[in-house]
DNA sequence: CCAATATGTTGACATTTGTAAACGATTCGT
DNA sequence: ACGAATCGTTTACAAATGTCAACATATTGG
């Protein structure tokens, strides 16, 4: 419902972390972006800000500060970041899933994943 | 070698119109770009300033302006970007990958090249 | 050849993004 | 309880982006 705005180059950067901590607090992540990026704290707290305004967010008091954890999976964003892309893709999103695809290193349990997903969409699309 | 710096949204949005045509002279950009996003020509001629000073796209002169032809393929640049983009997904592009099968709507045929791609990997994987 | 038209270039300006210091409120150690 | 450490908030500012008008120039129809 609520339009989310993209995120944009840093503010992934920021996500990373959250989505790997799976909750942090501020301090969490600026040591970690401090390692990563060298960005400063105050950076980083500007950055946390404007994500949770955006909605990719949540916060909860706790003590003196903010607990983060993501308000959607990395998953569901990045997939979605993804989808939007591929309607970039003039000739058609076949041929880009499968130079992604060619392109990507997936293990056998990734392909096994996918074959399925394909199998699936088949049956789907012969009712 | 050249570091191509990414594109902007309304960047892409032109880039879209070009890759379609193939090639295209600045009336025939900003005349779809008008109707499909209602932008001044104006505003057109500095995205195709900017795209080209980019890399994306070559000119060469013919008459009065430019015939414009994309530097690379769509797939090339919309993989690179998706590419890049998985790697914001911390559980793994596996899982992304068949999300996003599982979301996007796919011809029989989009499914084949799929389906292609993945056996191919497979005997990769297994020497 | 000249007026009408179309093009590229330059300049502009508001908004968003990247990056961060400073300040005031809060909490924690002792 | 009090000073030290920490946090969130406010403010700042340069660079990038989104949008576009004006102008000088090149092209073309008549």
């Amino acid at each position: 419902m609520n339009e989310l705005k993209d995120l944009t180059a840093a503010e992934w950067k920021i996500m990373r972390i959250v989505w790997e901590e799976r909750k942090a607090m501020t301090r969490e992540v600026y040591t970690i972006a401090m390692e990563r990026h060298g960005w400063s704290p105050a950076t980083v707290k500007t950055l946390l800000r404007r994500i949770i305004d955006k909605g990719y967010l949540s916060a909860t008091k706790i003590g003196n500060g903010f607990l983060y954890r993501p308000a959607k999976s990395s998953i569901a964003v990045v997939g979605g970041a993804v989808r939007s892309l591929l309607d970039n893709a003039v000739d058609g999103t076949g041929p880009v899933l499968a130079q992604l695809v060619e392109t990507t290193p997936l293990s056998q349990k990734d392909l096994d994943i996918l074959q399925n997903m394909i199998d699936q969409k088949r049956k789907e699309q012969k009712p």
